[in-house]
DNA sequence: CTGAAAGCGCTAACAG
DNA sequence: CTGTTAGCGCTTTCAG
C-alpha cells in the first residue's frame, strides 16, 4: 500500500550513506552546500516524505495529540475544536479526535488507542457515564504516565488537574439575575442531564441567584432535558401546563430554548412579555430566533485556544495544575427584554 | 515525558528474552500457558501499553486516517464526522482531523503532516482556494503514493476518484420543483460561494428545474452568500427591495434561510404565504424555526458512515474509483406549504 | 517451549 | 565533509 521512498533509497541513488542524505535533507551545515541542494531537489522530485513515525520512536515524541469529546455536533464543541486547531497548526501538532458518545467503554477504548499511539498530550471532556459512575482510573492511568492531560468543560472528579472551563456557575447566575432584573417572578429552569458538571454548575448558579434574591427554588419550575431541542418540547409543555406557570425560563443551552420558544408560540404565549427566556452557549443562530434569543456566551472558540496554549506552555516544564476559567458573557437580546 | 514501560523492561523482570514477552502478550500458543498468564498480569499491573508506533514502522500501516475539512462548525460536517467515527471505532482506526479553513496553504501543510505520519488513508473535502485555483497537485501526490483518498462532498476537479456525496443537483431540483408545485412564480436563490461544488450543483439543480418548467433564470433573483446566517441578511434585503420581488427563496443551506426568515419577519412579509422558503441540510433546528423550515436532508451522518465503509472495503483490494451518491430527501415543513 | 538476531526509517555520536 | 554504528519498541523468522 505504501510506495514511499526512504532515505536509504536516495542513498543508493547517490551512492552515499543514509546519514549523509539525512543531514542534507535537514540542511546540516556540515554537508557540502552543492550536494545538499542536489539531494534536496532529488528528494522533492521523487516525492520523498520524511517518516515521522520513526522519529517519534526515536525521540519519544509523536507531535500528535488526542481530543476526546462526548459529542461534536454542538456548536460549542466544534467551535472549540477550531480554536484548538488554529493554535496547534502553528506548532506542528496533529490532532486525533475521538467521540465517546458519552459512553465510558468507548472513552476507555479510545484512550487506550491514543496511548498506544503515544500522543504527547490528551484533551478530554469526560463522558457522562464515566462521570456518573465516578470512573476515573482510565484517566488516572494516563496522568500517572505523566502525560499532560487537560480537562475541558468537565472536571475530573475534583482531582487537581489542568482545566479550561467557562465559569458556568457565574454565567447561570448572571442569566438568572438578568431575569430577576427584568421583573420575572417565577423563573423556571430547563436542567441539563444530571451528573454532568455543566448541568450542575448552571443549576447551582440559577439556584444561588434565586436564593440570594430571597426567592424559593421550586421543584415545579425545574424540568430535566438533554442537550437537544427535541428534549425540551415535552418539558416546556409540562412547565406551561402546570398550575403555577413560570414567567421566565432559563435553559441549559440555546437549543432547548429555541425549542421552548417554539412550544410557547404554539401555545400562543408571548416571548418575552409572558415568558422571558435566556439560553446558554450563544450559538450563531441565537440571534436569528423569533425573537432573538438572549444567551450566555461561553467563548467556545477561546476555550479551545486556551486549552491548546496551556498544553504548549506545559509540555516543557512541569508546573502546578492550573485552571483557566473564562468569563461568560451575557448577551441580551429580545427574548428577555421587558420594557 | 514518557514513563512508559517497554517489552524489554518486562523481559528484564522475568529474566527472559523480549520475544518471549511479545509472544506472551499476544497470546501466542507456543508459550507456556502459565507463563503467559503471569506475564499478562504483570504487564497489566505495571500499565504496559503496546507502542503502536513501532508496529506502524514495522508493518507499514499506522491504523490512522486523516480527515481534512474546510470547517467543522456546521452541522453537516460534524455530523458526518460522527458517522465516520462510529464505523472506524469498530475497526480500530484513529482519526486525525484537520481544518483547512478553506485555505490552500493550510490544506497542503496538513496533508504533508498526515503523509509524514503515514496515515493509511485520507478523507478530504477540498478547500475553496484549492478548488478555485485548480490546485490539485498536493492531492495528486497523495494518490500517486497509492494511498486511498476519498473525496467528500467536493470532488477533485473531475479526476476519477473515490467519492461520497449527496446528489446536490437532484436535491436542489426537488426543492425548486416543490416551490413550483406550491404555485410560486418568482423563485429566488441564495447562491453559495462560487467555485464550490456544493454551491454550483445546487444552483444548477435550481436552474435546470426552472428551465424544465418553462421559467426564466433571472439574475435579479440570485444573490450570493456565504454559508453563514449573517451573510444572508443583506442578500435577502436586496432581494426583497428590488422591483421584482420573489415569492419564494431557495437557499444554499438552512442557516441562510433562517436568517432570511428573520429578515422577512422584520419586513412584515409572511412566510410561506408571501414568500415560501426551502433550505438545505436539514439541521436539527430547522424544525424549530418560525415557521418550521422545509429543507433538503443530505443525510450527513450517513455520508460519514459510507465514506468510512468505502475506505474499509478499498484498503485491501484496489478497485476502480467509486462514487457513492446518496439520495437527498425533501422534508416539507410549514415554510413552504401553501394552501 | 524459548532465545538470538534482523529490521521497519531515521538521527546522532563517534570516527575517519 | 562523509561514513559507520547503534538504537528507538516491537515482531518474526530461524535456531536451539
Amino acid at each position: 500500500m505504501n510506495n514511499s521512498v526512504s532515505i536509504k533509497d536516495i542513498a543508493k541513488k547517490f551512492k552515499c550513506a543514509p546519514s549523509t542524505i539525512s543531514r542534507a535533507l535537514n540542511d546540516h551545515p556540515a554537508i557540502n552546500i552543492e550536494t545538499r541542494k542536489t539531494i534536496q531537489e532529488y528528494a522533492l522530485k521523487v516525492g520523498y516524505q520524511k517518516n515521522t513515525l520513526s522519529l517519534s520512536l526515536l525521540n519519544n515524541c509523536s507531535m500528535t495529540l488526542g481530543l476526546v469529546l462526548p459529542s461534536i455536533t454542538h456548536y460549542h464543541e466544534s467551535s472549540m475544536l477550531e480554536g484548538m486547531e488554529e493554535i496547534l497548526l502553528k506548532s506542528g501538532y496533529l490532532l486525533n479526535i475521538c467521540v465517546s458518545n458519552e459512553s465510558h467503554t468507548i472513552e476507555k477504548e479510545y484512550i487506550d488507542r491514543l496511548l498506544a499511539n503515544r500522543v504527547d498530550g490528551l484533551f478530554i471532556s469526560m463522558a457522562q457515564e464515566s462521570y456518573d459512575q465516578q470512573l476515573g482510573e482510565h484517566i488516572d492511568r494516563v496522568i500517572q504516565r505523566s502525560l499532560p492531560v487537560i480537562f475541558i468543560d468537565r472536571p475530573n472528579h475534583g482531582v487537581a488537574s489542568d482545566r479550561v472551563v467557562t465559569d458556568d456557575y457565574q454565567g447561570a447566575f448572571m442569566a438568572t439575575k438578568h431575569l430577576i432584573d427584568m421583573g420575572c417572578q417565577r423563573i423556571a429552569h430547563l436542567h441539563g442531564p444530571s451528573g454532568i458538571s455543566v448541568s450542575q454548575q448552571r443549576f447551582l448558579g440559577y439556584q444561588d441567584c434565586l436564593i440570594a434574591h430571597g426567592r424559593q427554588v421550586e421543584a415545579d419550575l425545574i424540568q430535566y432535558v438533554h442537550f437537544s431541542a427535541e428534549s425540551a418540547i415535552q418539558a416546556t409543555r409540562i412547565l406551561m401546563q402546570s398550575d403555577s406557570k413560570p414567567d421566565a425560563i432559563f435553559g441549559v443551552n440555546d437549543e432547548v430554548c429555541i425549542a421552548a420558544m417554539f412550544v410557547l408560540r404554539e401555545m400562543g404565549i408571548s416571548v418575552p412579555n409572558e415568558v422571558a427566556i435566556v439560553g446558554f452557549d450563544d450559538i450563531p443562530l441565537a440571534s436569528f430566533g423569533h425573537p432573538p434569543l438572549s444567551s450566555v456566551s461561553r467563548q467556545s472558540r477561546k476555550i479551545g485556544e486556551e486549552a491548546a496554549k496551556l498544553f504548549l506552555s506545559k509540555k516543557d516544564q512541569k508546573l502546578e495544575p492550573v485552571t483557566i476559567s473564562l468569563d461568560p458573557k451575557l448577551i441580551i437580546r429580545e427574548s428577555s427584554l421587558r420594557s
